[in-house]
DNA sequence: GTCTATACCCTGATAGAC
DNA sequence: GTCTATCAGGGTATAGAC
């Protein structure tokens, strides 16, 4: 069926695009290793596509839609309390940094970095990703809330959680050790600590 | 004097590639461009620099030996409290942000996440930055070490400041607005009055 | 040390047959 | 929708005179 197999093509397009701008940043992945990793023509390529940016609006569109299903979900699965499933989430990206050999960088924070003057559409996607990410945080806090001290802001809480989580990445990611990002998390914990008395 | 002039002509083009690489990044700045914006002709860069990647190490190396004279010692000046230079100086990166309409990035952190199989050598003198940055920091925190609960960590603590510095820089960047940076600050800040009983 | 000219490759994107 | 062939431009780096 000619329109199932087009999909298909499209979805390898962004499928190569998603694996090279992560392995090798935006400005650095061709678009001829794209289609030779895809396994498709240039000519098809641009047949879904008008240029090199709206595949990358497609890939963060991809990344965005998929922290729910790909990124949460499987971390979250068997596991209630809330605050649990925050330090879940972070062991998730360090089990991430363990197996790419401290490589691993987050490929939203990456592009968020690397696009100097992005176009509109591009930041605002990648703002998309962020606030779903520190807002599943959030929900997480709001949910514990009858644990936290009253003059705790979830969203600010979850915003720092991110933020943390993106600076452990890159000191990770630098010194090639994942010990940095242990003592970010570890500090954190401290942090969430304050908040909750102790009882996490 | 030739020895004078020549060594005009190297600053001129580190300079150049400095403004430029954190404007742009390193991928997207061409050696043309820094040549025009150095007014220099590329038989003088190939002169000094083997190539873009030495360039780039020198820029780095730049970076590193003004962190004192040239961030710190500026923003220090006149603040002798330890733990107030520590956040005199995530002020300054707050002023920066502003003056730059929320498009500043720290350029280390940048390239730090943009440069993906950095050389060795690349690679090591962006950890020499981070810590040089954080070792600062790190002193500071010793200095005021009567005042800290004695099982904090200042090695830990200060590396904790710069990721949040980062993300924090990251989150302001990516959403246009300096409050995303203030509140991780004012995070930071309750973290640190947990460690020094509010006396900060 | 600095100049101009240029080699040579790879880039993103297009054209037009099928 | 997918193919091949190719364009026009810009990329890094070099050569050799001065």
């Amino acid at each position: 069926m000619a329109a199932a197999a087009s999909r298909d093509t499209r979805n390898r397009i962004v499928q190569a695009a998603t694996e090279l701008f992560w392995e090798k940043g935006y400005a650095s992945t061709s678009i001829a290793e794209i289609l030779g990793r895809a396994e498709v023509n240039s000519g098809s390529l641009y047949y879904f596509f008008p240029g090199k940016q709206d595949l990358l609006i497609a890939v963060l569109k991809s990344y965005r839609d998929g922290i729910g299903p790909m990124l949460l979900e499987p971390v979250w699965a068997g596991i209630d309390d809330p605050i649990e499933r925050i330090f879940a989430l972070l062991a998730k990206y360090r089990e991430l940094i363990v197996i790419t050999d401290c490589l691993y960088g987050c490929p939203i924070g990456s592009l968020a970095l690397e696009l100097h003057e992005p176009d509109p559409a591009v930041r605002t996607v990648i703002a998309e990703n962020f606030s779903a990410w520190s807002g599943a945080i959030r929900d997480c806090l709001q949910q514990a809330r009858g644990r936290l001290a009253r003059e705790v802001d979830p969203s600010s809480l979850a915003e720092f959680t991110l933020a943390v989580m993106e600076g452990g990445v890159m000191l990770a990611r630098t010194y090639r050790d994942v010990a940095y990002f242990d003592r970010c998390v570890a500090q954190l914990r401290d942090h969430y600590h304050q908040w909750t008395g102790g009882k996490t």
